[in-house]
DNA sequence: ATGGTCCATATTGCATTCAATTCTTTCGGG
DNA sequence: CCCGAAAGAATTGAATGCAATATGGACCAT
């Protein structure tokens, strides 16, 4: 008889399967996944750019078949077009998508905004106040990389606060989606929308003091929508600027 | 010589690439794909049941790499689940995720309303009008299938009217997620909801007509809502009645 | 009889292989 | 000198193969 002691106390199997509220993927293809879509959202293929499979798989070590695995993921997520037989190119959003994308961001944050207003706590709106402070002191001192860090914070603290992990992930989704957009350097032009931007922000956290659902709902809205305003100005003028470089 | 007349004006070649509305993918994986999600979402295996890779295989006369790569797209749009090493199951939803996936389709539905408001033509008004009182006789008539024939349809109309094609596919996919459960027979017991309902379709045209979009992005917000109540409510009583099959 | 261990089977994950299509280069003609 | 065609190279899409892990059942000990 072999009294197989169960291991040791230390390495008890952990559960890995009730886990309801995030599920993980220990897998390799879900780690293939995440490093390919942070490597495209990061910008290290240009716009419309092959995404070379063979190269990719040298990079990361692995074979073929995970990655495009991952790549016909990345395509149903909208960051990659699937040329039948031609390979995979980054999609390269046209103004009208780029549109199409700010609008439903609007109508998430919208949707967040007024589920939060129900679900928020006292603690939740504090934190988010604090860090309203802090952007407005990036705004007062015109540091435009801080203000815009803090202000996806607080869009990302908002859609939190709603207590819905689908709404969570898909805002990520769509996120991930414009981030491939430089719209950093929106406010370089148009110093007054940077300010309406700011009061936009004060209305929101009123709202929220208040959680006046369906008033943030309507605020958000409008504030992506000038959002989305503001980046189709400066890319058509980026446009512009690139196909004439040099207006008469 | 021969004169090689471009066919004729009735077959000019369509432009298959350009396409930026709604991207086809003529291979088989797509196919696949599509095939699969359709013999999911139509209930052909239970819920939390084992998705058999092989079976399906011989099924569909395909290898196993495209169909894994299509369980893959699945899982990421949230219809399967995929546990390591252990294959796919669809994913069966929380009483929680349920009612999460419907508040998302709300905000969906409710972006929809703000932007048809924005874009919708006189005649698409006049067909929902048109479809809204044909919904309207199946009410009187208490025929609950061509009532719910026509509510998606009309639903339907007035995200198409949004013209917004990441939305419409966005929400396409959510619907399908939600499809699985039949909801069906939601006013069986509840009549009084149906009549409510109805109203909020008052509304709902009422608003369409005057083009308010704030007005009917709170409208259809809360008639999602109220959709959801029922929903909840309709499968926790299925539950609790599956639970104890004989009450005292 | 019950609980646990061990082994055979089945299934999964990934790599490799092969056919088919596309891209590139080179050659010939105008 | 430029354009077009054709062959070769490269890349993609899908099938197959193999190692690793899970599943199911028989067997043994208590």
């Amino acid at each position: 008889m072999k009294p197989v002691i169960p291991s040791d106390p230390t390495s008890v199997p952990v559960q890995t399967e009730a886990v309801d509220a995030g599920r993980e993927e220990p897998s390799l293809h879900g780690e293939i996944l995440a490093r390919l879509r942070d490597y495209i959202v990061e910008g290290n293929i240009p716009d419309g750019g092959r995404v070379p499979e063979r190269q990719l798989c040298s990079m990361f070590g692995i074979s073929r078949t995970p990655l495009r695995e991952a790549l016909k993921v990345l395509a149903s997520e909208g960051l990659v077009d699937l040329l039948p037989n031609r390979g995979a190119r980054v999609r390269q959003l046209s103004e009208r998508e780029l549109g199409e994308l700010f609008d439903v961001m609007g109508g998430l944050e919208s949707l967040a905004g007024r589920l939060a207003c129900e679900n928020i706590t006292d603690e939740e709106i504090a934190e988010i106040e604090r860090l309203h402070y802090e952007m407005y002191g990036f705004y007062l001192h015109r540091d435009m990389h801080g203000y815009f860090r803090i202000n996806q914070l607080i869009h990302q603290k908002i859609v939190e606060a709603s207590r819905n992990a689908t709404l969570l992930a898909t805002y990520g989704n769509f996120a991930g989606r414009i981030r491939r957009i430089r719209y950093s350097a929106n406010f370089a032009r148009k110093r007054e929308r940077w300010g309406e931007a700011m009061r936009e922000h004060e209305m929101i956290l009123e709202a929220l003091r208040r959680r006046a659902g369906s008033e943030l709902s309507d605020i958000l809205f409008h504030h992506l929508r000038n959002k989305r305003t503001a980046a189709i100005e400066h890319l058509s003028e980026a446009d512009a600027a690139l196909s004439s470089p040099v207006p008469a």
